[in-house]
DNA sequence: GCGTAACCTTACGCAGGAGTAGGTATGCTC
DNA sequence: GAGCATACCTACTCCTGCGTAAGGTTACGC
């Protein structure tokens, strides 16, 4: 019987790599429960017990996924901001090589984003990543702050962190669902608002509540 | 048999908001698929047929709390920012509504930003719902520049616009995770960041990315 | 050339959970 | 107080999909 050759024999690494590209892809469009283990095997032109083989459950599967993106952006951060350049300038190269990634990486992003943020057992981890990412900024922020001679409550710093973070979450998230809009572009437009709010608060100018 | 007298019998209209009380908190925890429709009964203190009977499926169920829960935010929020109030005034209301808004309906607030974002049939749902908002501070910004005599392309509004409601959604979201925190502090906090950032945008101050 | 280990398959057991069938109790109307 | 509609229940059916048992096939060392 040669009707369909039986498929190349591969190492395990690249299999492992074809396995967790298929489950990327699947797990962005359906989301952990609705994926089936079914549909990523036939996705990764596989069958299903050399999932099971390789990378174990569906949740640890998952987690794997997780793992391997969350670790990719996090490279690509990290790569870009080198920490000895100015404020602006690191914020910038961040942002930028942040919404490249996502441009390039579309479902890795919807499997961090959207899907593990819920699910129980992968928020925690995912939350991680971010708290990671928060505190990089917030101490930015804060060598910022010291250069100019000021100071800034802890949680005051990191929720600005948070919410500049935030922000571009969101922008990531509308850029992966604008497939003709360019990155640069769109990093641009955040550093926009993200650098000139900052850079006020930097300068001590605050926006204090109405007495009424 | 009166071990236990059997619950006092109630209205429709009551067993209704009783079951998406339920609904919310277990969707809220679990996510729609990880949640059984048992485990909703059970928390609405009511057997599965009368959720079937009253609300009809789980999706139309998970369907109905996403309607209730999202009509209340922006009811909320819209009857907080009066249309002819100033640019920040309304700003700074529409945001104080919103975090005391997730503040006072942490369940709510995770179901329609945690769980349905990634589920295939309810993102749609919930991005029409942001589209809307971000329609609103779109066009508060417009308004606040042709005051000033300014104009910006309609891209670029929509994607600041974004990028503010994204950062409020996020904070509202650190909101939901620390129930010692204020709200009116929050939005205090959001407040700063979005609209010393905004108030430069709207006197034509942008940041560029170094030519090098 | 032959054992051995790694790669890969088909075919199944089994649990959990969506949705329903069919029946019981309670209040409301006249 | 008979009849009817509405509120409510227990106890199922059936399907989907996770995870595995048991067996075939290719490469590689010696």
């Amino acid at each position: 019987m040669s009707g369909t050759p039986t498929f190349k024999r591969l190492p395990r690494a690249v299999r492992e790599q074809q396995m967790l590209d298929a489950a990327v892809r699947v797990f962005s469009r359906r989301g952990f429960h609705a994926a089936s283990m079914d549909e990523i095997a036939e996705a990764a032109g596989i069958s299903k017990p050399m999932v099971y083989a390789y990378l174990g459950t569906k949740e640890e599967l998952f987690v794997a996924c997780l793992h391997r993106e969350g670790t990719r952006l996090m490279a690509a951060i990290a790569g870009a901001a080198a920490p000895d350049l100015p404020a602006d300038e690191r914020l910038w190269r961040g942002l930028r090589a942040f919404f490249t990634f996502v441009g390039a990486h579309r479902d890795g992003w919807a499997v961090l984003y959207r899907q593990a943020r819920g699910e129980r057992p992968f928020a925690a981890e995912v939350a991680t990543m971010r708290g990671r990412l928060v505190e990089v900024v917030a101490g930015m922020l804060d060598h910022a702050l010291r250069a100019r001679g000021r100071e800034v409550g802890g949680t005051d710093l990191e929720v600005v962190a948070y919410a500049l973070v935030g922000a571009s979450e969101s922008l990531a998230d509308w850029l992966a669902d604008h497939p003709e809009a360019d990155p640069e572009k769109t990093a641009t437009r955040m550093m926009n608002v993200a650098w000139l709010g900052a850079d006020q608060l930097l300068r001590g100018v605050t926006w204090r509540p109405p007495e009424a």
